[in-house]
DNA sequence: AGGAGAAGTCGAACCGGTTCGAGCAAGATT
DNA sequence: AATCTTGCTCGAACCGGTTCGACTTCTCCT
């Protein structure tokens, strides 16, 4: 059930039947009518890989996502879900591409292969050689976070080094001295993943501001890896009274540990972070936070990546977005041992 | 830069450059590697829609998931990752169908205009119209979870009957005999879900073989509608001393309301229920569940589909799981008032 | 020497759309 | 009445692959 069976139907030609759906040159409503009719009859819909072909775009975008295999934080699943809804309104369709072990070769069908459109890459690294990649090739992609030269790119991304510093000032505010920094895993700092770098950098310099005596660390994305962590931070300098984490998988053994050393949140210990709102309120007490908007920086992304699929030519834009903190239950002024 | 270019540089024709990328006829060891040369030099790819047109295979599969709007669970990103990259293990790109409000224009998308070879469905329902239509259609599915008529079909899906009962046992086990029972939200239960039905199922029945005396909730997914829900259990039966949830989103909020309500876990109330592992370790008191495995369902998911992509008139396979319930530490016995 | 068979290659047709140039009829303009 | 638009439609070419039938060349067999 092709064009050519429509049109045969029809009484016209294959291309009156195009142009009748296209409506790239007038057809007579009669036409139109009849060949509608024969449409909806036969429930005819064009086949997306002859369109592709023909027209050179398969209205297809690619969203290039961490490394499989172990863990995904909440915050990418919010990512990956308005991502998927925000392109559907615009009549994309999402194709998932592992950057996994052999990141090369998914790369190479989404591009290569011309599955998609252009790109949506997650997980961004300071130095980006996806990012350099895309960029020579002029293949249109948005990232999902900034590398070290943002100016010429295409982004949206999060004040990872505001967000940090505004947690060491609240928690400064409060009257803590000593605190500690829960970072992403030491694999993803090596690696230069952004928002483990420009988190530490925020947190560190605005701890050396606030005259604090901080501890960093890095974590993996378990609980019992923060179960862990946690103890390792009370074990180097029992005096801790607060910690600022970039790691939400690792929350629930955060609190685990401060549980399990008699530590009550938020009385004895203080806890904020970078972390989705949604998984905030998982916790108990709740965790106040700067809440990353994953929803919104989704949707900008796609939004983004379209105009700019519809514009060629058009200069780079971005959004840098730097939510505020939602205070909830899990900080409180420091109390006197 | 196409396959006739590659076969002008090569100086033989498109369909022997064809023959040599495919091996389906032979070609001489000099003609192969003087093409080979020029592609690896050109860095050529042949063009994914061109290909999908000439041998209707688009080497995608489709993963239709569930309402996106609001909240995705952390079982339901398992199953995305897990989907992935299986997938991507079979040489298989997948293509995120949001089967959300109207779901039928996503559908059409999918199947109508033959973006993918096959399809995997989440969040079957009993009665399911996108299962029934697939099947009426031939169309090569697989879906996550099992209709009320499940003997004819493909499917990997969770003994949802047997896992809450299994919980019930347990808790039944410990002494417990007043329970409560925190199902997914009202509107999915009432849409049919069928991890809803069979669970409430399995949950009643065990319940009734065990003489306990039981109240049933349905809860939202969310931090905040669990700890309502959990409000309402104590407020409806203050004896009630433990309670199996399906429910993962709303874990953290009932473990609030119990710490709200001053129960401790697992001394004074018992937590059970059907929760993806990695999810029933971010909870303190870790969470003693039946865990979902979702990670082999989703690669299970997919063996079947692409071998049913490969032979056509297979016969329909199936893959219940059953997975024992983990002993973690939120349940216990119950203790004299 | 002659024929069978296999290996290797080519041209052409095809998949199912889109798009361009041209043709034709009816109405408007001079 | 001749010419110019304008509206509508058609045929053909094209997108970039795959595949079929046919042709040539070479080897092997009798």
């Amino acid at each position: 059930m092709n064009i050519g069976e429509i049109a045969r139907r029809a009484g016209v030609s294959r291309s009156t039947v195009s142009y009748a759906l296209s409506g790239k040159r007038p057809v007579s409503d009669d036409t139109r009518r009849k060949i509608q009719q024969v449409i909806d009859e036969l429930g005819y819909r064009p086949n997306a890989s002859a369109r592709a072909l023909a027209n050179g775009r398969t209205n297809t975008i690619g969203l290039v996502f961490p490394p499989a295999g172990n863990h995904y934080t909440g915050m990418q699943l919010d990512f990956i879900g308005s991502v998927v809804e925000a392109a559907a309104a615009y009549d994309y369709d999402v194709l998932l591409s592992p950057s996994g072990v052999d990141s090369d070769r998914s790369f190479q069908r989404l591009l290569g292969e011309r599955r998609v459109d252009g790109a949506i890459l997650m997980e961004i690294r300071l130095e980006d050689d996806r990012v350099d990649h895309l960029a020579e090739l002029g293949f249109p992609s948005v990232a999902i976070g900034r590398t070290a030269h943002p100016e010429s790119g295409w982004w949206v991304g999060l004040d990872h080094t505001a967000l940090a510093a505004a947690c060491v000032h609240h928690l400064a505010d409060l009257g803590h001295r000593r605190v500690a920094f829960v970072n992403r895993p030491e694999q993803l700092l090596r690696a230069g993943y952004e928002s483990a770098h420009r988190g530490l950098d925020g947190f560190t310099k605005a701890a050396a501001e606030r005259g604090l005596n901080v501890r960093t660390y890095c974590c993996g994305d378990d609980a019992a890896s923060g179960e862990a962590c946690l103890e390792q931070i009370l074990h180097d300098d029992p005096a801790t009274t607060g910690l600022v984490t970039l790691n939400e998988a690792a929350l629930g053994g955060l609190y685990r540990g401060l549980a399990q050393a008699g530590r009550h949140v938020p009385r004895d210990f203080s806890v904020t972070g970078v972390v989705a709102g949604r998984w905030a309120e998982t916790v108990t007490p709740q965790l106040t936070a700067a809440d990353v908007p994953a929803e919104e920086m989704g949707r900008r992304a796609v939004d983004l990546l379209v105009e700019r699929l519809d514009h060629p030519d058009a200069p780079p834009r971005h959004h840098l977005l730097a939510p505020p903190i939602s205070l909830r239950a899990s900080t409180g002024p420091v109390t006197a041992p």
